[in-house]
RNA sequence: GCGCCCGUAGCUCAGCUGGAUUAGAGUGUCUGGCUUCGAACCAGAAGGUCGCAGGUUCGAGUCCUGCCGGGCGUACCA
């Protein structure tokens, strides 16, 4: 609690003329409810012994009246107990607050812009792009929650070679029939088949498909109708089911500016920057920027040497846009670790040619599979990845068969896949690469999204059965509560925390902490039996209003939502 | 070769930015609990020389150095 450490400060600041943050942590509950090591910390300044200067704070600590017990412990922790009753009441000051209980304003009056989970069109969304979407979508609600103004786009790969290859193979390998049947797989399929077939040929020393996928690109912006026609037709199926998955995952983006809205704009920028000076054009045409004031020595090319765009051409023009018409003052990309370098080139690029925003790469760890002889590997196309629906359509059915009864709604079976799936992206640490185990995918049990959801319905039910909470009773002690008050008391600050350094997992713990606590408290404490005084109820009613609020808020902020019976 | 990331219980991972003689969860194994608000729950047992070796200091899983092992990246793919 700030009010506390900002106390100790003051203590500080008044017996040595110190100015320190003191902090407060939580200890293990034989020692206190909070803890700070402020002695340990003026020990070297002040050249004195930590256990003295404890001594000291101790004193003003004690006779300042607002704590039951101060003491001091091991080499100089002074630990703190609050009276159960006066941390209810800093929990009902905080809910009093002008902002959300969890929000804050540290980004007031910014803007930022998040790019997830952007897309292949290429081919049907896998779980490849599972963690994007989340971490994108949960690090977009975080902004929001600390004051930012949020703008997120869908930065689809839209643009190049796709086309041509899809063509090429849909006459070659496919039908209408079979197209019409099976959409976005039956061209996901046309794609990797015909990216084989080209690879074959060049072995053979061959590139008629090849040429012609080129033929077929060209056409297109060339604007024959054939051409265009095909393109919108294959886009239109590529965008339906993207938006039918992400509806799915709950989860959407404000813009789906591609790729290939960047494209032109992406090249003009590059021919600037040469005759600026920053950028230099080789003897073959192409375009590149030098980095090595930044300590790179790849620098970063800009643009081929056929004049045609690539990656970094239209995200040197997605910048530029995000700058000039969105005027961003943070921009956070929802990619996978694989990317680290080039983002480290395009953001040295972006300094270098005076864009002034904070760019971040909101980087993860990749998704791994385990072999069949324990072995783990990267998840890879050639090997067979797992497609977002298939994995969404096994989550339902295990969710399903685990139900208690049988009419629990299909929408509420959704919500508990979907929350399995997205807990355990969050699970870990965004870094660490994830483990993609049919097995333990959707955990319904333990540290699960389904657990605390269930721990939110128990709540919830409780809430709905007794919608008046009544007169509180003044003289209750709130003993029972204790644990739960203070893991409510923690919240704002684990939102400060995630939000500070895009760590959505802290969240998940949190609220899976919560949830323990929550069913702990639920096992040993009746709310709202016939044999629980008025008084009492209110009083335990009331605290559950705001255990409920913060389940929502903070399984919001994942994008997982809370069943209403499960 | 160089750069970045990682190595914690059988397995999957946390560890509050250096803190407290028992390093935490889940899962798996074993034991107990549904006559009171929902057992997708709760209580308990067992399981670790935190990759190895040094160093920094009151104090290291956390910071530094060197090894060993793994992953990713290293300009015309995205």
């Amino acid at each position: 609690m700030d009010k506390y450490a900002d106390q100790i400060s003051q203590v500080v600041n008044d017996l040595y003329g110190q100015t320190i943050d003191a902090e407060l942590t939580r200890p293990e509950p034989r020692f206190g409810d909070y803890a700070t090591n402020v002695a340990m910390r003026l020990a070297k300044p002040l050249n004195r012994r930590p256990r003295d200067i404890a001594e000291e704070i101790k004193a003003r600590l004690d006779a300042s009246g607002v704590f039951n017990e101060v003491s001091i412990a091991g080499p100089g922790f002074i630990n703190l107990r609050v009276s159960a009753k006066s941390l209810g009441g800093d929990l009902n000051e905080a809910f009093d607050g002008e902002l959300p209980f969890g929000n804050n304003n540290d980004g007031a009056g910014k803007t930022v812009v998040l790019d997830f989970p952007s897309t292949n069109m290429a081919k049907p969304f896998s779980v490849g792009h599972l963690r994007s979407a989340n971490q994108g979508w949960a690090a977009s609600n975080l902004m929001r929650d600390t004051g930012w103004t949020v703008i997120t786009d869908n930065h689809l790969g839209d643009y190049g070679a796709p086309f041509g290859i899809w063509v090429v193979g849909f006459q070659k390998f496919s039908s209408e029939e079979k197209l019409a049947e099976r959409g976005i797989y039956e061209l996901g399929d046309i794609y990797i088949k015909t990216k084989a077939a080209i690879k074959q040929e060049q072995t053979e020393g061959k590139h008629e498909l090849e040429d012609e996928a080129q033929q077929w690109l060209l056409k297109l912006e060339a604007g024959d109708p054939e051409a265009v026609e095909y393109s919108e037709r294959f886009n239109k199926i590529s965008l339906d089911h993207i938006h039918k998955v992400m509806e799915r995952l709950h989860i959407k983006t404000d813009y789906e500016l591609g790729e290939k809205f960047f494209a032109e704009p992406g090249k003009k920028a590059a021919h600037k920057l040469v005759e600026q000076g920053l950028a230099r054009q080789n003897d073959d045409g192409s375009i590149i920027v030098t980095l090595d004031e930044y300590g790179i020595k790849t620098p970063i090319l800009i643009l081929k040497s056929n004049g045609a765009a690539l990656y970094a051409t239209t995200d040197l023009g997605t910048l530029l846009y995000r700058h000039d018409h969105f005027h961003a003052d943070r921009v956070i990309y929802a990619v996978a670790a694989e990317q680290k370098f080039y983002f480290e080139q395009l953001f040295a690029m972006a300094r270098k040619i005076g864009l002034n925003m904070e760019l971040i790469h909101m980087w993860f760890g990749l998704i791994d599979q385990i072999n069949e002889d324990g072995t783990r590997e990267k998840m890879s196309s050639r090997k067979g990845v797992v497609l977002l629906e298939d994995l969404l359509n096994e989550a339902e059915k295990r969710a399903r068969a685990n139900a208690k009864s049988d009419d629990i709604s299909d929408e509420d079976v959704k919500k508990i896949a979907i929350g399995a799936i997205k807990f355990t992206d969050f699970a870990a640490d965004r870094r660490t690469g994830m483990l993609f185990d049919w097995r333990t995918m959707f955990n319904l049990t333990g540290f699960s999204g389904p657990y605390v959801q269930y721990a939110a319905v128990r709540v919830n039910k409780i809430l709905h059965d007794n919608p008046n909470v009544g007169e509180i009773a003044p003289d209750y002690d709130y003993e029972a509560e204790k644990e739960v008050i203070l893991k409510l008391l923690d919240y704002p600050n684990v939102v400060k925390q995630a939000a500070d350094n895009l760590e959505p997992h802290r969240i998940a713990t949190y609220v899976y902490e919560l949830a323990k606590e929550m069913n702990r408290y639920y096992e040993n404490t009746p709310v709202a039996t016939a044999d629980v005084p008025a008084g009492i109820k209110a009083a335990r009613l009331h605290l559950l209003r705001q255990v409920a609020y913060v389940f929502q808020h903070a399984l919001d902020i994942l994008g997982i939502q809370i069943p209403s019976r499960m």
